[in-house]
RNA sequence: CGGGGUGUGGCUCAGCUUGGUAGAGCGCACGGUUCGGGUCCGUGAGGUCGGAGGUUCAAAUCCUCUCACCCCGACCA
């Protein structure tokens, strides 16, 4: 942060109420509350630091600025889980960036996502950058950092040939068409399904393909006017993706709305005969459904035969539904989507003026004019980026600790604390390594061997040193790497220490060199 | 909030279906043995079976209610 001219911050935890009514984000379901006072426990701080900063920056030769922190966040998440990957309370390094103009701020953006690409580099992680969906915190452009992890809790969907990725939610779904568009298509006709609701027992009972049948969901817009979304039957509709058209999330209707809008209960909504009021959306394939079946909007009835333009209005056909693997990609047609799974460790977003208009942060600028600060912000969640670095760095015996983050750089297992020598040798390297400026484990309990050999594979310490009865046969210890148990080697005591050094600039090395190269 | 699951010595769990004297492994204590990849043998301590109510001669086990935790989903660093 401090190479791309990031100031320091630490901002208390306690958010008073009064700034985040400003935004209007005193509403996010995840705040914890504070009391006595009328607090909310930090969930992340754009308006705080932009309280700061249009206190404190009045003039464009102020920008640009970045302000970052490092500090505990306090979510009320529904479902914590996995530990030290989802919890209530967790560490996040938090940066705002404040801009003149659009350019700047995606400059300063640019910056911020390779600095944080580098930084995942430097904790030996494995990263990618996708696309992603901005989510509560609001704005335009966004990406994730993903840590490709088979236990991880995101899909990403990725092009074959591009290597291009993005987040399920974001990702833009090619239309598969569902019928040629040649088909003769019979008149409308009614068909009586009674008790006859979901999209499996339509299709079953009609005897139907679900790539004919046109799912009809009712959601409530944020301005409280009900909206029809239609996908084909077999896809999923997109929430995110219709709160992007909507401009702010939707919700699903409840079935009261549902009857009233449709006239009928839940499961037989359909977009025929519809008040023409009632805004329709529809995703892009619903346009190549020739021949489908709609519900009839009265209980226990459906259409069938339906042709989209004929027998009900042309919606406006927009990508509502959610890509798949196999879909075309949408980057290079010759490509096709896979998934991976991934940890989402970071998430870089320009966000524009969404805070600084609805809190009137303002400069002056070259002409003298009053302008609303550009805006980005950045989360990089440091607990998580730790669980990631263990799941992306284990074996069969434990943590295999990438040297840049290892909670000790160096181990040493004293065989037999009984014996001097040994004990003499041990604790010689111990200081010696010390001395040079290294993190360095001890273990010199009254325990066997195996235990101890056991206990340090667990913890994961990347260079593990033996003392035992090397000392007595030729005054030598084991030294070696705990990514490699054949990694071992005998080296002379009096050795040891540049040999320890030695391998652990060696694991620096190597991860600089891929910092070095690191291109995201 | 919806779906599923689990609560039994310190820890991990079996026992519950088909009610009948609470078990194992690990850990702990003691004795011996072993001593470079979680030694082996023996002895021992330790639990009102998450809570409340009910059925029954008898409840860890069956029924009702309740609490807590875990997993899957909506959400997110």
């Amino acid at each position: 942060m401090d190479r791309v001219a990031g100031n320091e911050f630490f901002f208390p935890a306690l958010i008073p109420h009064e700034l985040l009514e400003e935004s209007g984000r005193d509403k996010v379901d995840v705040l914890f509350t504070a009391k006595p006072h009328d607090y909310f426990l930090g969930f992340t701080h754009e308006e705080v630091i932009t309280d700061v900063v249009r206190n404190t920056i009045k003039s464009y030769k102020q920008l640009p600025f970045l302000g970052y922190q490092i500090q505990t966040k306090f979510r009320n998440e529904p479902r914590p889980r996995g530990g030290l990957i989802r919890g209530r309370e967790f560490l996040m390094l938090d940066a705002y960036t404040f801009d003149r103009t659009e350019e700047d701020a995606l400059v300063a953006y640019k910056k911020v996502r390779e600095s944080f690409g580098r930084m995942f580099t430097r904790c030996g992680l494995a990263s990618i950058a996708i696309q992603a969906d901005s989510g509560a915190i609001g704005g335009s452009l966004s990406e994730e950092f993903m840590v490709l992890s088979e236990d991880g809790e995101d899909t990403v969907l990725r092009c074959s040939v591009t290597g291009y990725a993005a987040n399920a939610e974001r990702c833009e779904a090619i239309p598969v068409p569902a019928e040629p568009a040649d088909t003769e298509v019979p008149a409308m006709e009614e068909v009586s399904t009674p008790g006859v609701k979901t999209i499996d027992v339509v299709s079953g009972f009609l005897k139907v393909d679900a790539t004919r049948l046109i799912k009809t969901l009712v959601f409530v817009a944020p301005d409280g006017s009900p909206v029809v979304a239609l996908v084909r039957g077999d896809r999923e509709l997109n929430e995110a993706k219709l709160g992007r058209t909507l401009g702010g999330p939707a919700r699903l209707a409840e079935p009261a709305v549902v009857e009233r809008v449709t006239g009928a209960p839940v499961g037989f909504a359909g977009p025929v005969g519809l008040p023409a009021s009632v805004r329709i959306i529809a995703d892009r394939e619903v346009a190549t459904v020739r021949d489908g079946v709609v519900g009839a909007n009265k209980a226990d009835a459906h259409f069938q035969h339906v042709l989209p333009g004929r027998d009900f209005p042309e919606p406006e056909y927009l990508d509502l539904r959610t890509a798949v693997a196999g879909d075309q990609s949408p980057i290079d047609a010759s490509g096709v989507l896979y998934t991976q799974r991934g940890i989402e460790v970071g998430h870089v977003f320009y966000l524009g003026t969404k805070y600084s208009s609805s809190m009137r942060a303002e400069y002056d600028d070259v002409d003298g004019t009053a302008k609303f600060f550009e805006m980005g912000c950045y989360g990089l969640g440091v607990s998580r980026t730790f669980a990631a670095a263990i799941e992306q760095h284990h074996d069969a015996d434990g943590i295999v600790w990438p040297i840049t983050i290892a909670p000790y750089a160096v181990t040493i297992i004293l065989v037999n604390p009984a014996d001097p020598a040994q004990t003499e040798a041990a604790e010689t390297l111990y200081s010696d390594l010390l001395a040079a400026g290294l993190d360095v484990l001890l273990d010199d309990r009254i325990e066997r061997p195996g235990v101890k050999f056991k206990d340090g594979d667990l913890i994961g310490v990347p260079v593990k040193v033996t003392v035992g009865k090397g000392v007595a046969d030729g005054g030598t210890l084991e030294i070696g790497l705990r990514r490699d148990r054949n990694s071992k080697q005998a080296v002379p005591i009096a050795d040891a220490s540049a040999h320890v050094l030695g391998l652990v600039k060696q694991l620096k090395d190597e991860i600089q060199a891929n910092v070095d190269t690191h291109v995201v």
